[in-house]
DNA sequence: CGGGTTCTTGACACGGCTCAAGCGTAGTGG
DNA sequence: CCACTACGCTTGAGCCGTGTCAAGAACCCG
């Protein structure tokens, strides 16, 4: 983990950040976030491949992403790994670890990445002090719960193809509230973390891929993917058409 | 959702709980106890198949499970059901409301149970003036996640035989936690419930509890499982033997 | 006792896993 | 600049675990 902050971090402050309105500042008014800045710790980058995080270590805070995506996952008894998830800027990592104290997960920046630290118990005192810090947090925490059902909906019910078509989806909404292209983004992860994360092999993955190509929904360059046919991958997705 | 609490209602208190020692207060002082205690609303009853609240239902309040055991489950789409959890007693249901406002899931009583409603508004006030509180919560919801990711581990990386081991032993954890035998308790729900939550048919669950029985490992009575051999099945479920 | 629900069991089909080989691209070092 | 390697992706063949469909048994409740 980085020790250092950049020679810029100073001069980065909650209230211009791009993604203020996916964070915790949300719907705050200017005091508020002010208050909430000045708890941060660190700004900090990461490089591609270097870890937040690992799994085991002990919680001391929180993790706004401001910029890149990472990757969690869990190291399972028997080695194997276990992805749980994707965040993107504007989220909030390390909430599984409030319960326990330590971190169950293990997080790595899968391009290079901008985090700021939150200590956990800076973050608490706030919350004591300020109501809509609070809410804004709950909905934070909240989402996350609910993000979570949604993965359980979609390893526990639906076909693999079905799943791949679940993931462009959200993405593409993903980048959407980040202002982004909704038709043509990168995927940074590599099909082993996406089939791990879908539950489903990496042979599966690439053949659902092809098929998507075949049928003219979407195109794929390296490490990018074209969305051609939105609407049909939503009905795919919502499985009312094969 | 009933509408009176029972006419002993009032002389039920936190403090006298049976699982306040699972539940929010935890290990609050009696005062703090007190103090939660009085911002609890109703405390009722739930027949057997009544539902707590439904999918869509506005949020406006957390409910603690007294006694007894509840099935929470989504409606896709498509008309079909996806049960997220069993919940049982200390547990607080309601949390995944939070972020929208709005409950996503439906939670139905499995057995006649009781419950306590906290109103959300009344909990934030109280855990804005109470650090140890908010610590519990916090916890509950960290367990909450932490939850959520053992069954996303569950259903992506587990075979049939896998999921059902995992499901006893937690079974098992959870009415020992309780004070009740580890080797012998009821299950509440029916298979078509258990299979649901285990991303499998009716027919596989059958079939893989026909297995455990051939092979000695459990004992099955109707609505009733009993674990002849806890040791075995947990290695089933640790995934290190088939 | 009777009617509905729940559970069991069998036969068969199919989706996805496993194993294996081949391909393309990026990075490395001579 | 071009092997050479490493890694990620694609594609195929065969098999196994589960889903599906169907029938019957056991159980529960009125």
């Amino acid at each position: 983990m980085p020790q250092d902050a950049t020679p810029t971090a100073s001069a980065i402050h909650c209230a211009d950040c791009a993604v203020r309105r996916l964070c915790l500042p949300m719907e705050l008014g200017t005091a508020d976030v002010d208050k909430l800045d000045r708890i941060v710790g660190r700004r900090f980058p990461l490089a591609q491949g270097e870890l937040l995080y690992r799994s085991g270590a002990p919680f001391a805070s929180l993790y706004a992403v401001r910029a890149g995506q990472f990757k969690a996952y869990r190291i399972n008894r028997d080695g194997s790994e276990q992805v749980t998830g994707f965040h993107f800027s504007g989220q909030l990592l390390g909430l599984d670890a409030i319960a326990s104290g330590v971190h169950s997960c293990a997080v790595v920046a899968l391009e290079d990445c901008a985090v700021c630290e939150l200590p956990f118990a800076d973050l608490e005192a706030l919350l004591a002090k300020m109501p809509a810090l609070r809410q804004q947090f709950h909905r934070m925490v909240g989402e996350e719960i609910a993000r979570m059902q949604s993965v359980v909906l979609l390893l526990g019910k639906m076909k693999a193809r079905q799943r791949l078509a679940t993931l462009i989806v959200r993405a593409a909404s993903v980048y959407e509230a980040r202002g982004y292209a909704i038709d043509k983004f990168q995927l940074r992860m590599t099909h082993e973390d996406l089939s791990n994360y879908l539950g489903v092999t990496r042979e599966c993955v690439s053949r659902q891929l092809t098929k998507f190509k075949q049928e003219g929904l979407v195109r794929v360059a390296p490490r990018e993917l074209e969305v051609l046919d939105l609407p049909a991958i939503k009905t795919i997705a919502a499985g009312t058409a094969p």
